[in-house]
DNA sequence: ACCTGAACACCGTTCAAGT
DNA sequence: ACCTGAACACCGTTCAAGT
């Protein structure tokens, strides 16, 4: 008689790492980054605090499973644009998205995402988006890489602020529009002309504007590149 | 008999905000982020774990004035360079070099800094320089905000890596250099092309790609804005 | 094979007490 | 005015024991 995972009386184990990874966004996403302990998650799985470490080696393994569904979900039903700009820019987006409705998975995971291979998907279709707009080779490489760690570190940073909690973020607010507009005009005379409008840009407005910046970049310096 | 600081028998208290951030960022450094607990604090210090306690009222209190400490250092000896392309070059490269100094640090605190007036100084440097490329008024308020945020998550990207492990750091090399290469030339055409360069790439080059990008974008930007 | 429960060595924060 | 020391309610991880 073979042992087989099928066979035997363990028909269905009470916990998978789905089940786990499951739990453990729900928990992140409705109480802050804080409140994911190996505890709550045994509460919220109806289990001893400690059956989880036989899925997972240690909480940290736990963080980048999150990872790896907040690329995923973050590139799932995506369909490249009508032309490499619009590719890149609603990408940008769809991460940007993912970071916002989980803010605080990901604050946690960004960076583990950036240095791994999540999604063979995505990166053919920014390395496709390069090569359109005249990047080939190690100039694609180098470009792909410079601007997914920027698109990702910029949703990241942008859903950071929605695990301050509101009085920090109030205060932030204030700061923005009260104390810039303290610059004496003498020693900052270029900040003070711009301070009346610091408080009025949102954060919307301006992760689209960044990502602007980056795609004009990359036209400008395939221009160069195909030139030299 | 007025009572003031310098009267009575306490000449100089054991603690200072300013040594206790000094023994903060000493103990940060060399044993990552997770090591700054209040008792590792009150042992480097030679008092009871609690006496910090009496100069910030909690521990978040003690990250804000790292990240404070972080943007000083990171502003304090830069001069603008000749036109306004070297002026963002330069100080994107200072803010990643302070970061990389105290990558700890720049991972715990760098949300803090981007949403609080750190630098008058700085903030003016910048919108000169996007005077200088041609933005004025509420674009370069918006862009200010924008390429600020980019560099600054940016710099604490690069800066979390060398906060990883080295196991984990081993793997992640590991990964970028052979899974990609696994990538099927069939399904993923455009990714398998370029496999070979991506584990070519290091963090310095790829930083400064990250920022020549985002220049020749303002350059761009300014360009459309002005014949609009 | 999978989960439990006790144990261990830690956390941040509060508060009465000392000097 | 500033610091101590005990206490409280937590952590992640290990490991023998159960089923």
């Amino acid at each position: 008689m073979q042992h087989s995972p099928q066979a035997g009386h363990h028909p269905t184990p009470t916990l998978t790492r789905d089940s786990i990874v499951d739990a453990a966004i729900q928990i992140v996403e409705q109480e802050g980054p804080d409140a994911l302990t190996l505890r709550r998650l045994g509460a919220q799985l109806g289990t001893n605090h400690t059956a989880v470490l036989r899925h997972f080696s240690n909480k940290d393994h736990i963080v980048r499973a999150l990872a790896e569904r907040l690329m995923v979900e973050a590139l799932s039903d995506f369909a490249p644009g009508n032309d490499w700009r619009q590719t890149l820019i609603s990408l940008a987006h769809q991460v940007r998205s993912a970071c916002l409705r989980h803010p605080a998975v990901a604050v946690l995971a960004a960076v583990r995402v950036s240095r791994s291979p999540a999604e063979f998907q995505g990166a053919d279709t920014v390395i496709a988006a390069l090569s359109e707009a005249g990047l080939r080779d190690r100039d694609a490489a180098l470009v792909y890489r410079a601007i997914t760690d920027l698109a990702l570190a910029a949703g990241a940073f942008s859903a950071s602020v929605l695990t301050l909690d509101e009085d920090a973020r109030q205060g932030d607010r204030d700061a923005m529009g009260r104390e810039y507009l303290l610059a004496s005009p003498q020693t900052y005379p270029h900040l003070a002309a711009v301070a009346p409008f610091l408080a009025d840009i949102d954060d919307d407005e301006q992760f689209a504007m960044a990502i602007d910046l980056i795609v004009a970049g990359v036209a400008a310096k395939a221009a160069t590149l195909a030139s030299s």
